[in-house]
DNA sequence: TTATAATTGAGAATAAGTCTCAATTACAAT
DNA sequence: ATTGTAATTGAGACTTATTCTCAATTATAA
């Protein structure tokens, strides 16, 4: 059976993409990240390496990563794009506090039965799903 | 009780601010929206009917429209915000289509239940959820 | 070693949304 | 009705995430 670390190497040969340094430097950030993470923030931790790897690469990368499902969006509240690391991951939901931001991921049977019964209903093939849930954290709910 | 058509002007007033020409003509246009919506097309829509109103005027006032609660921003796939008009409807999900863009709207008792839930379990207090569901829809699955 | 197509970096371009500010206007108080 | 004033508006500059362009570089198969 195939590692993780090597698994976006082989999905790049299966399509006959190539396997770059700049490639595998921003793969192995990714795969360091714990938590949810925007370009911006890959782009910094890889001038952190002292890789000079550019923009454009970043992003360009970050779209083969989502292909691979290496990757995945979510969070959506914001302007720009958040991403998790989904390698070995069980899929999730996201509770978000309105007020201070605060994250917390969640599973609940019920959800996804639901939608698989959309699905089944509406005749569609799956891909994938988000759920964000919005409110008020305890913290948050007490401040006045 | 009141009628939808004041509850925008009853919001404004409510809250000191004022009931001008420009933001009747925008909540007309969006009580005329009988599906998901973007800024640019109120603002096109707006110019049909030979309105000059601005487009800093257009963003201001779907601020404020989504602070009183008369729309909600849905469908996350893309770089810009889309809207929908909530007044009288039944929150619901969605399930889009990657291929085509299809967009279907559904409601499943389980989703809720399980949110309800989540949001229980982790004491938050519930203020707004989204779940967007993408797959392949029935035509876009048969083609090749 | 070579040939070639894929990839890269740099920076220009795009586009949604926000900000600034002087001119205008709603509306409460006279 | 008139006035005073704070809120609102339009115009356009600005911001910011992301995409695009293209000449130079590089991975890889032959
Ligand atoms: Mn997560
Ligand atoms: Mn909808
Ligand atoms: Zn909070
Ligand atoms: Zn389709």
């Amino acid at each position: 059976m195939e590692d993780n670390k090597d698994i976006f190497k082989s999905f790049l040969k299966k399509r006959g993409s190539k396997w770059t340094p700049e490639r595998k430097a921003i793969f192995d950030v990714v795969r360091s990240m714990r938590f949810h993470f925007e370009a911006d923030e890959l782009f910094f931790r890889l001038r952190q390496r002292k890789s000079k790897i550019s923009k454009g690469s970043v992003y360009r990368t970050i779209k083969l990563l989502e292909a691979a499902d290496i990757i995945r969006p979510v969070i959506f509240t914001e302007r720009h794009t958040h991403y998790e690391n989904i390698l070995g991951r069980k899929h999730h939901s996201h509770l978000i506090c309105r007020k201070c931001g605060r994250i917390i991921e969640f599973f609940r049977p019920e959800i996804s039965d639901g939608l698989k019964k959309a699905y089944r209903e509406y005749g569609f093939k799956e891909i994938d799903h988000k759920v964000e849930a919005t409110g008020l954290c305890r913290k948050c709910q007490k401040k006045k």
